[in-house]
DNA sequence: TTTTATCACTCGAAGGGATAGAGTGCCAGA
DNA sequence: TCTGGCACTCTATCCCTTCGAGTGATAAAA
């Protein structure tokens, strides 16, 4: 659809309607935009150019006498060709830096802390993602032998990532031989990503001595160690912030937006996929979200660095959102995330 | 007060009220219980027991012309005295089952679980807390040598816990230094308690060789590695089933009881007190409870076992809630749970 | 040809009875 | 001591009206 022919006024018509719009939360009529903004042109005029819009789908009426409300389309065309940058502020970014690069602790702890700063500063959702493992260069693997036949592996990863998870053992197998499986383990395994290893362990792993009894809970390439490892973690905070927008009045929305985001590996899922179309900050709005029940929110998400792997990052709420303002802040706190996971 | 002598009437209009109000929410009136109760008395009596009932302060009128709702006084005697036990369903039990002890992976996973089949038998809040690393016993600790000057510390207790810190250091330790500390570390530190860790651990440490540019890293009782590890993992699931309840059509007190559950810190040392004062079931049912923001809420609790230490998972919902089948919930997740994580 | 002022029209939100119904308290009688 | 009956109270709901915001269309002005 050619929308990059529409007129100078139509453009100004269309972002003023949004930026109020968004700050309102009402459909929004031609004196309203008049009054507000100083365009030079009177309510009759705006109304002819609303008009336009709204036959190139771009606004519409919720009734015949209401103003108009912006359509999916509509905040397409502002994000992509209306929208200005804008610049964070330094206090935004402030706490952004102080949440981020002052925490330590491990990835886990950054990510939890990310989403609540996210959350915050945006007044939505904020969501983070933990770095795909698939991808995740293994550093060191270590087995742990606890009490009553238990071990606890320990993936450490080169990204500073680290996962534990407990295996169930033969009680039997004493610690000499856990010392040589780990020994063969880090041998044949440090330096792979842990798809990698997924993908080939049966071949790696075939004709290597070391007691075949543990090293069967390692062989599998669906074994618990491989794939537990795997799941994703997902970080959700502010869901008061999104009880608040009106959109969400209606107790059936947000039942339905709860129940998604109680959906953790399907959520994850859904963002991970945005992230890999593209690079830089991707805008998902309304229905061109895949997961029917998102389709009135809009997701600002961007990938960070963490190693030689990525993770995702981004704000959920409603599309009537300050798309300006969510983007400088999730492009702002994914470099500072990169920064402090990538070792500058 | 001597609840004890209400008479019998008194108490089966008391019971029939509070489980007709549970399953309606709406005020119950004098008709309501003598149509839907057998109990040989006409709505009359019922309503001169009622007003008895009042008097005491077990039910309330929302307005004159209305029926009654039970108090926060009247669950509790309801709870304390009348409410009678419930056997669990086969299916719950399965349910319960097939979640906690199928599951492998680790104990936070298992608690992820939980909280989640709790909620969804329920259909109320389903929250697990970990167990308490103060009191939980240090099995081993070793020290990973990553890239870049940072050290990825895991812990791992004798419950089945494990945790992972990771430490920036200076970058000129090597792996020499690093495995006698860790020898060290485990020379004096494995068996005791975290607590006792924190507590003594200036002394223990103080006149022990090693490189103390490290070795600093763990002298502060408030040492990152002490105080990250004990951090509460709090698993909060069912947000979706209170949102259906019509206590909470309110926007205001939904906003109000999120925001309690995403300061996690605050809610886990809430219901962390409530187990130290008993053992078993512990109800604690609105105002009771300690923070305002939950005192339109009870909480159904147990606490679990896992190894020498102890944890706790809980239900919480409005205080119109199912308590006998809550209870039987609670009681019988709590026992699986410390099945599985102290062996038996 | 484009813009503006004006006006009739539409529709939803808000307010105001009126009504129905649920439930009570009380009293007199069983 | 219990019950049936009755007058009373209060809310929820429906319907009606009104109000106002906003529109589209048209004709005049630029």
């Amino acid at each position: 659809m050619a929308y990059e022919n529409l007129n100078e006024r139509e453009k100004k018509v269309l972002s003023c309607l949004i930026s109020y719009y968004v700050a309102s939360a009402d459909p929004v009529g031609s004196r309203a935009i008049a009054n507000k903004f100083r365009l030079g042109i009177s309510p009759a005029t705006i109304r002819n150019t609303m008009q336009d819009l709204e036959e190139m789908g771009l606004v519409q009426q919720p009734h015949t006498s209401a103003g108009r409300i912006p359509t999916d389309a509509g905040y397409r065309i502002f994000v992509d060709t209306l929208l200005r940058q804008e610049q964070l502020s330094e206090a935004d970014k402030h706490a952004i830096d102080s949440t981020i690069l002052a925490m330590a602790g491990g990835v886990e702890a950054i990510l939890d802390q990310t989403s609540r700063v996210l959350a915050d500063l945006s007044r939505q959702l904020g969501v983070t993602i933990s770095p795909k493992l698939d991808d995740s260069i293994l550093f060191h693997i270590e087995l742990i032998h606890m009490a009553e036949g238990k071990v606890l592996v320990v993936l450490a990863f080169k990204s500073g990532l680290a996962r534990t998870i407990l295996l169930e053992v033969d009680a039997s197998i004493g610690w000499v031989e856990l010392s040589e499986i780990s020994r063969l383990l880090n041998e044949k395994l440090a330096g792979l990503s842990l798809g990698q290893i997924r993908r080939s362990i049966t071949e790696r792993l075939h004709d290597s001595g070391g007691d075949p009894k543990l090293l069967r809970l390692f062989l599998d390439s669906e074994s618990d160690v491989w794939m537990g490892a795997d799941a994703d973690q997902l970080h959700i905070e502010g869901t008061r912030n999104i009880i608040e927008q009106p959109e969400f009045a209606d107790r059936q929305k947000l039942w339905e937006l709860m129940k998604i985001l109680e959906k953790r590996t399907d959520l994850a899922g859904i963002l991970r996929n945005y992230q890999e179309t593209g690079s830089g900050i991707i805008i998902t709005i309304g229905a061109e979200n895949q997961a029917r029940e998102i389709q009135s929110c809009s997701v600002v998400s961007a990938s960070y660095k963490a190693g030689n792997t990525t993770g995702t990052i981004g704000i959920i709420g409603p599309t009537r959102m300050p798309y300006a303002k969510l983007m400088s802040l999730v492009k702002y706190a994914a470099r500072q995330l990169s920064k402090v996971l990538s070792g500058e």
